[in-house]
RNA sequence: GGCCCCAUCGUCUAACGGUUAGGACAGCAGGUUCUCAUCCUGCAAAUCGGGGUUCGAUUCCCCGUGGGGCUGCCA
């Protein structure tokens, strides 16, 4: 199944955008067949610069590169497959030479009406509480007079002649029996009057070109879906199946938009989020594997997958679960992968960390307590530096540690601590000693352990004072004791 | 206004005529614990309304209601 995702190049990648394109580059894995970016900059007007590289380079984060069309060649956007250009801006020729198809057909006609002109009528339309449409001013010209005008420099558009006794019909692959009224659509402008086509037009033709036989689209294309098939059989082109995924919304049901959500992927993908979470994410807004599996590799999404499982209903784009999932997939990552992805990131602000031979081991520590990567460096600060200890977060009313019984237990700890073999120093023979000199003591296990734990890492959080004072070895957790009163 | 789509916990969703309406996130309460995080247990939380069809409707049909999308020489 060849399938595509066509955006226009009009800012950013969307997280909407992105899971539409998910759902596309999964089906055509499916298949093993190609995923084709192509580009529709047909509005002159909105195109913005930049935002093909960001489109490009938003998919290949997420791990869905596509395998035509628009693609990453060395770090480069260019265009590879044989039914390009892939950019709809470097097609014009063929959009005319199919809309003058049309005209000659008898499918399309000229229209010179002024825009003016037609936001006159709509006003009117409205006024009389009729459904705002062409009225065909321009459907019965003169050919001569057509000619004429064009020659004279004209603005002119072409418009589809909708044949209004017919009913649309058609299957949607998400949605079922579909029926539409000749009479209830619009004569839709094919070609504008600056030569570019409309994205009727070139959805049309690109598709048949490009071979693409699913059309994977959101809801908001529902309603000029009978416009492409007439379109099709106009042409005496084979319609493809069409697939309109439910939108994704705002907290108020209203089509997801960037004036009530961060809606670009790089927002996230800068705010440290992983592909992997965001996609797993946006999977699972409109489709369920009717399991109870929530976590899915692309892998597994690919296998899993399923049309029939795609939610109608728009769904709410709320990312609370996008955290947990940030959460889940950090902790999947072996220690390996993981202590390797956060190296470089650590030894670029302590650079002792690039030839930690222990960092595999201090890594294992924040890998649990840990959301983002970027969040590393400094939860990993004190493996690396002497940290500033205040005597406030040593002292811990709730740990009932008081000012007054600190140099006893610093004592304790220096003894119990410096009693241990360097050799023997592990994390058994720590708790052990440690436990059975707080037993010993009379002291609870909090007003020893909280201000050993606090000493060494100078945080209120942090992980385990067993696990930190191994990692950092007999000698530093002994001269970081002995430090305090120093 | 016209056309079209949709409707289960706060959110994402399961249940394709028969379930105490299930799971996950978030929330709340416990447990584990030296802190935080993780982890574990439990609690609370939903079928929009009305008619049909049926022995039986979340499920099928109709009508409402509500929400949304489209209605551009935007996509």
């Amino acid at each position: 199944m060849r399938t595509r995702f066509a955006p226009s190049p009009t800012g950013y990648l969307h997280v909407g955008g992105l899971r539409t394109a998910l759902y596309a580059y999964l089906l055509a894995r499916q298949t093993k067949d190609n995923f084709i970016l192509r580009i529709e900059d047909t509005d002159q007007g909105r195109s913005v610069d930049g935002a093909v590289e960001q489109i490009v380079h938003g998919l290949a984060w997420a791990g869905i590169a596509p395998d035509e069309g628009v693609v990453l060649e060395n770090g480069e956007v260019a265009q590879t497959g044989d039914k390009g250009p892939y950019i709809q801006s470097e097609r014009l020729e063929l959009y005319k030479k199919y809309a003058d198809q049309l005209l000659h057909d008898g499918f399309a006609y000229t229209c010179f009406c002024s825009p003016a002109r037609l936001d006159e009528m709509r006003k009117q339309q409205q006024a009389d509480h009729r459904a705002p449409m062409y009225d065909r001013h321009c459907l019965s010209l003169d050919p001569e007079d057509i000619a004429d005008r064009i020659a004279a420099g004209d603005k002119y558009v072409i418009r589809m002649k909708v044949p209004h006794d017919e009913l649309i019909e058609f299957t949607d692959v998400v949605r079922g029996e579909m029926s539409f009224r000749g009479d209830t659509i619009d004569d839709q402008v094919l070609l504008k009057s600056d030569g570019f086509p409309t994205y009727h037009l070139a959805h049309v033709v690109d598709d048949h070109l490009m071979g693409v036989d699913m059309i994977t689209r959101s809801e908001e294309w529902l309603p000029s879906t009978p416009k492409h098939l007439l379109l099709f059989q106009a042409f005496g082109w084979p319609a493809p199946t069409y697939a309109h995924f439910p939108l994704i919304l705002n907290k108020d049901r209203t089509k997801l938009s960037k004036r009530r959500n961060s809606v670009s992927v790089n927002g996230y993908r800068e705010k440290g989020y992983l592909p992997e979470a965001l996609i797993n994410f946006l999977a699972l807004l409109g489709w369920n594997p009717g399991t109870t599996q929530e976590l899915f590799t692309l892998e597994e999404l690919i296998e899993q997958f399923s049309m029939e499982r795609v939610q109608k209903a728009g769904a709410i784009f709320d990312t609370e679960k996008l955290d947990w999932l940030q959460g889940q997939w950090m902790r999947k990552f072996s220690l390996s992968e993981f202590a390797s992805r956060i190296r470089e990131l650590v030894g670029e602000q302590y650079p002792a960390a690039l030839a930690d031979t222990e960092f595999e081991k201090k890594a294992a520590l924040i890998q649990e307590r840990i959301t983002f990567f970027h969040e590393a460096p400094d939860m990993m600060s004190f493996f690396y530096t002497e940290p500033a200890v205040r005597m406030d977060v040593i002292a811990n009313p709730k740990q009932k540690v008081t000012a007054d019984i600190l140099p006893d237990v610093v004592n304790i700890l220096i003894e119990t601590l410096g009693s241990i073999h360097e050799p023997d120093w592990n994390l058994e023979s720590i708790s052990s000693s440690l436990i059975a000199a707080i037993d010993a003591s009379g002291l609870k296990k909090g007003q020893v352990l909280w201000p050993l734990r606090a000493i060494l890492t100078g945080r209120e959080y942090s992980p385990g004072a067993f696990e930190v004072a191994e990692v950092l070895g007999k000698e530093t957790t002994l001269k970081r004791l002995k430090g305090v009163f120093a």
